[in-house]
DNA sequence: AGTCGTTACGATGCCCGTAAGGATA
DNA sequence: TATCCTTACGGGCATCGTAACGACT
C-alpha cells in the first residue's frame, strides 16, 4: 500500500468518479492512475469501484468502508508535514486567507500589514468570494482560513470561531436632510431610498427585519456586493447607503457623511472558520490571534477538539459572548 | 513521504533506538533503513532522531512531536487492511490469543472446538503466559486478544471488556476428612496445608484477603503457577488444593473431591483485552461473543470509542454489573 | 576490539508517460 | 463519434543488498 494510491483513489472520487480528471489535476498520466488503483485492489484484495464494462459507475460496498479511512491517513500525513515545516522554519509558507469583500477591503488591511511585518518570508494570498464560496474553499483545503459573517455554519467539517461584532450606520451625501435628525430612526431613514448589500452577504436580513418588525414599509432602490458600489451611488444621490460601520473611509469618504445606526439593528458577529483534523501552521495561529485577541491557540484547539454538534454550538455561543465590538 | 519510512522510524523507536535491530525485525538491511530515514528527514526539513557522530542518542522534538502522528497514520493503515481482509473473505485470517493456563486449559476448549468448526480457514494461535506477558503482547500487537483474570487494567492502550464471574474450590483426595464437613468453612479449610496459585495469577489476592479478614492463620506449603500441578500435589497428600472451579475435570479429576468455595471467597471477573485504535475482523468479534455471548460486537466498538479513562473505568463497571457466572 | 551508523556501488525492479486498443453512451 | 478506461511497452529512477569505511564505547 503507498500513500499515492489512496490519494488517487480519493482524487478520483472527488472528481466524480472520473479517472481521466483526477490524472489532470494530479498532474500524471490516466494509465498511471488507473495501474496504481488496480494494485491496490489486488493488494486489498477487494474491488474498490464497481466498473461496468470500462467505466467506473459508482464505489463498491467495500470501497465506501475504506475511503474514509484513506482520508483519515491523509489528513494525518498532512499534519506531519506541517508540523515538520514549522519545526524546519516557523516563519516560512504560505497563508491563504478567504474572505468576503468587507473584510478584504475594510478590515483585514492593517492585520495583513502588521502580519507581513512580522512574517515577510510567509507568502499571503488573499481569495474574495461571496460567504458560500468561501466556506467551500476552507472546507476543501484549498484556503486555510475562511472570515465571513454568513453562511460559514452550514459546512460540515469546518471549526467556527466568533471574532467581532459590529453593526451598520447610514451614509448620505453632505447636507442630506437625515443630518439633522437629533437621534436616527428607522422611520426616518425609511422616507429615503435605500442602498444596500444583496442577499447572502454582510447579514442582510438584518436590515430587513429590522424594518419588518416595526412595520415599516422601505424602499431598496439598489443592493450591491460590497459597499465601494453602494458608496458610489450614494454620491450620485441614487438615495441613501446602509452599509457596515467598517466601510467607513475618513480620508476617502469626506464626501460622504456617516450616521451611526448601531441603535437601529441588532448587531452581527463576524466569525472565522478552519477546516477540522488539520494542524495550522504556528503563524497561522498568530495571525488568528491578530486578527482577533481573545482567540489564542489554545481556544482554536479546544473548539477543534470538540467532535459532537451540539457541543460546538454550545462553545461557539460562549465565544459569541466574548467577542468584542469593533 | 512514504508509508515504509514512518513503520522505519516506529520500528526504530521501538528498538530502543537501534537501526542494527529495527534492520533484523523488519528482515531488511541496516543501510536501507539508515537511507530511507534519512530521506524523510530531507524531506521534511527536520531531524528526528539526534545523532552524536554516528550513534542515535535520542528523539528530536520534532521527532517527539511527530512520532505520534506516524503511529496514528500505521495504525489506520492496519485498520484498512484489516477491513479489506474482511470484505475479500471475512472467514481466512488468523486468530491469536494470548491467555493463561486456566483459560487454554479449562475454558477455552470447548469454544475454540466452536469455533474452528465455524472458520477452518481461520489460522489459531494461542499464547500462554502470565497475565503482564498477556496483557503486552495485546498491546504490542503480536496477539489480538488477552483473556485473562488479572493484571489488564495496568496496560495504558488496552480496552478491557469483563466476560465472566468464577470462584474456588476445594480439592482434596478422596476419604479426606474436609468431605464430612457439613458446609465448608474457611476454619476448616485452615487446618490443612494449602496448596494454591503464585501470586498475580488467578487472583490469588482473593484467598489471602478472606483469610486474613477472618483473622486465621492459614499455611500455604506450596504454590504453583497452574492448577494440573496443584492438583499433583493434592494426589501425592501434600495437602488441600485451593483452586478455580473450572479446573475441575470430571473425567481425569475421578480420584479427587471437590468441595465448592464460593461462599467463602469473592468473586473474581476474567476479562478480555483488546488494543485500541485497531480494527478487529469480523470472525474475532464473532469469537468475543462465543466466549462472553454478552459482549456483542457492538458492545466492543462502544467500549473501543471511550477515550476519557474515567467513563472507561464506569463502562467497565457497568459491564461487570452484567457478567454472568460460570 | 567490538558495536553501530553512514557512504559507495552495482543490479534489480517499480513506476511513469506515450501510444494503441476496446467498450460504452 | 466522442469519451473514457485498460493494456502494452520502453526509459528512467528509486531502492535494495553487499561491502567498505569511520566513529563511538
Amino acid at each position: 500500500m503507498k500513500l499515492r494510491q489512496l490519494e488517487y483513489v480519493v482524487e478520483v472520487i472527488k472528481q466524480g468518479l472520473n479517472i481521466t480528471n483526477a490524472a489532470g489535476s494530479l498532474h500524471t498520466s490516466q494509465p498511471g492512475i488507473s495501474n496504481q488503483i488496480k494494485a491496490l485492489e489486488e493488494e486489498l484484495g477487494v474491488s474498490i469501484f464497481e466498473r461496468n464494462g470500462k467505466h467506473i459507475t459508482r464505489l463498491t460496498r467495500a470501497g465506501k468502508d475504506l475511503v474514509g479511512h484513506f482520508v483519515r491517513v491523509l489528513e494525518e500525513v498532512e499534519v506531519i508535514e506541517k508540523t515538520a515545516a514549522d519545526y524546519a522554519d516557523p516563519n516560512r509558507g504560505s497563508l491563504t486567507i478567504a474572505t468576503t469583500h468587507t473584510q478584504a477591503r475594510y478590515v483585514l488591511p492593517s492585520i495583513i500589514t502588521q502580519f507581513v511585518e512580522k512574517y515577510p518570508d510567509v507568502s499571503l494570498h488573499i481569495h474574495q468570494g461571496t460567504p458560500t464560496q468561501i466556506a467551500e474553499m476552507t472546507a476543501t483545503g484549498m484556503a486555510d482560513l475562511a472570515i465571513a459573517t454568513e453562511a460559514l455554519e452550514l459546512f460540515e467539517g469546518l471549526c467556527l470561531l466568533p471574532c467581532y461584532r459590529w453593526n451598520r450606520c447610514v451614509m448620505v451625501p453632505k447636507g442630506h436632510p437625515l443630518v439633522k435628525e437629533h437621534l436616527l430612526t428607522l422611520e426616518a431613514v425609511s422616507q429615503y431610498p435605500i442602498i444596500t448589500y444583496v442577499f447572502g452577504v454582510a447579514d442582510r436580513s438584518v436590515i430587513n427585519k429590522a424594518f419588518l418588525e416595526r412595520g415599516l414599509d422601505f424602499n431598496v432602490v439598489l443592493t450591491a456586493a460590497d459597499a465601494e458600489v453602494i458608496k458610489t451611488y450614494v454620491r450620485n444621490g441614487l438615495g441613501v447607503g446602509l452599509v457596515a460601520r467598517m466601510a467607513y473611509d475618513r480620508k476617502q469618504d469626506q464626501d460622504l457623511q456617516v450616521l451611526d445606526a448601531g441603535h437601529l439593528f441588532e448587531a452581527s458577529v463576524t466569525s472565522l472558520a478552519i477546516r477540522r483534523n488539520v494542524r495550522l501552521r504556528d503563524y497561522i495561529y498568530d495571525f488568528i490571534e491578530m486578527f482577533s485577541p481573545h482567540i489564542k491557540r489554545a481556544t482554536v484547539e479546544e473548539a477543534m477538539a470538540v467532535n459532537d454538534t451540539k457541543l460546538q454550538q454550545a462553545l461557539f455561543e460562549e465565544h459569541v459572548a466574548k467577542a468584542k465590538t469593533r
